[in-house]
DNA sequence: TCCAGGCTCTAAATCGCTTCCATAAATTCC
DNA sequence: GGAATTTATGGAAGCGATTTAGAGCCTGGA
């Protein structure tokens, strides 16, 4: 138990403690641990993995990522951590980046601009590899956060930043999907729940869906609602919904948690859903297959975007400044009245 | 635009490049942005300062982790990111670390065992300054894991484990409020929902705190059922519980995701909630008050148990290695039948 | 005029790790 | 058998920050 232990009781064992303990010098350890560029002949490979092993020696990767430059980390800042579309997302993506040796560091904006700056501070200040962001700033506010060459992904919108990589679910493309479906079911009257933006000049690709889902059918624009991103948001802009001289018949929400709320509201309203209001949801996470009655959702595809986020992140020439868009899929199951 | 800037185009401008457009020594930047052990006159301090904004300097915080021996860094470990109140719990958590300069670096074990180990071998790798992780190792397991000193706070369990410091919702007690507002409700025949464990003789503190509330109303034991601690979960065990000779009329769920998933099961089954079947849940996330109808729910302190949590974690000598277990509080709402 | 004592600021060591360069030992080739 | 390789190891520089020890320069008092 004593002897060649490290500076008394600190619980640091470092490469120094291993070196010493195998009868080898640092260089030595540092080739049997990476496979480093020298050789390092069988036996001698041998002790000194004893050493590790004994002395039970991590290497300290904050040392090994200020050598390297890279801390082997990936930042991430969402609006909303809590919301189960990102926390699935997140956790996608973190399960991409750990199969190729990153963590992910992921920040909470709250929607608050403020807030996403400070994030992305802190994580060009913890030098990471990469952030992927769904970000509340405006474009160019964006484009002038000094990042110092951190390449950026973003995530969540459809539109592209000039210099930087967007990779999304095709908003636009997936609420027409959601839409379509209503009007196939007979509905004239479809409302939307939109979440209001920090910027009113910014339209939600949802919204532009929906309506061209609409105008395409030879429809006329339902009512839309906006409201803040939250189950309690839907449940208001519904409530709001419900009390218009004509009722909408469908509502098209953007989001899972919208959607919710809304469940939520019309229930309480008496009314049963499909019949007397149908709903269609955006996402697809697990919330939405156990909502009463199970929602008819259109599903983002969640894995996809990880491992395009994961790769664009890892490898920042591989993807130009464009937004590369994926496509979507409608999950049919009670709430659209099929 | 040209001349002092750094090594060409790498993007990283370090304190040296600051030292030398402000004409002054390393030590002295240094000195101006800690608030340094060394005063310095203004007139230099205006000067440091200026060229920081001009160079858009941020401090590699990976440089100053490895001097200082601290990355201001918080690792957790959780189960299921996922799950609502993973995702909400881990949020508190991060809110209250960044209120005090810490990120907080989460990882997902995904129930297994295997995977927590890895994880906690790379943060410790990592050298943050204290792992915060709700386990699903045995005390032994947990107490032989090679942190080398790095404190660790245990969450999400009654019990302590040596020489570890545990915060966590007193369950037992929660359960017991949950469990006998049903029996207030006058149910005799009161089911349980808990997640089945790895290890099969460690017992859920809630399927402890639901005996008790039987026991001490002399009412017998309802049947328990063990599943998955996920929605699909619950809504497999409500199944079986469903088909049972004499169906519960009570439930009580020890998570919200169960509760949702029986939620599902017992509308699917055309039986009214709390009529036929009552349930109450325990957790209270915000998904629990948006189900149909909303659920009656034993709710966890989660910002007291963050604070808690970041506290313990910051001072480990502070808290001894005992259970501190935080009170519950019941929010009634539609679907006990109150 | 000189020197003590304050202020400022600089030089240099250090944190743990990677890797280039050099060196020593072992092997091969004429 | 000695030179030329090949192979295995060690020394030391450097990543970007903090901090201690100490070097100049001023000021004021004798």
């Amino acid at each position: 138990m004593a002897g060649i232990e490290t500076k008394a009781g600190t619980g640091k064992v470092t490469r120094t403690d291993v070196a010493r303990y195998a009868g080898v010098s640092t260089a030595v350890v540092s080739y049997v641990i990476n496979g480093g560029p020298k050789p390092v002949a069988a036996s001698t490979a041998k002790r000194v993995r004893e050493a590790i092993k004994v002395l039970q020696y991590q290497p300290n990767a904050t040392a090994r990522a200020l050598t390297m430059g890279s801390a082997r980390l990936l930042g991430m800042i969402v609006p909303d951590s809590t919301n189960p579309y990102f926390a699935e997302l997140t956790d996608a993506i973190a399960q991409a980046a750990a199969a190729r040796g990153y963590a992910v560091l992921a920040a909470n904006s709250r929607t608050d601009p403020e807030t996403e700056r400070q994030n992305t501070l802190n994580l060009v200040s913890r030098q990471v590899d990469a952030i992927i962001m769904a970000t509340v700033l405006s474009p160019s506010e964006v484009a002038a956060m000094p990042v110092h060459g951190i390449p950026r992904v973003l995530i969540d919108q459809s539109s592209s930043v000039h210099g930087i990589p967007t990779i999304s679910t095709d908003f636009e493309q997936g609420a027409v999907l959601g839409v379509q479906h209503l009007i196939g079911h007979d509905h004239r009257d479809i409302a939307i729940l939109v979440g209001k933006d920090i910027d009113p000049a910014r339209t939600d690709p949802r919204h532009n869906g929906w309506r061209k889902a609409l105008r395409e059918a030879g429809l006329r624009e339902g009512p839309a609602e906006f409201t803040d991103f939250t189950r309690q948001g839907g449940y208001e802009a519904t409530l709001r919904l419900l009390e218009l001289q004509q009722r909408p018949t469908a509502i098209f929400a953007s989001s899972d948690l919208l959607a919710v709320g809304a469940l939520r509201a019309i229930h309480e309203a008496g009314l049963s859903i499909p019949d007397d209001i149908a709903v269609v949801s955006f996402d697809g996470t697990s919330e939405s297959e156990f909502s009463w009655p199970q929602l008819t959702t259109v599903r983002q595809p969640i894995n996809q975007i990880a491992e395009r986020v994961i790769a664009a992140a890892l490898s920042p020439a591989s993807l130009g400044d464009h937004a590369l868009l994926l496509a979507t899929e409608l999950v049919v199951r009670k709430s659209c009245g099929c």
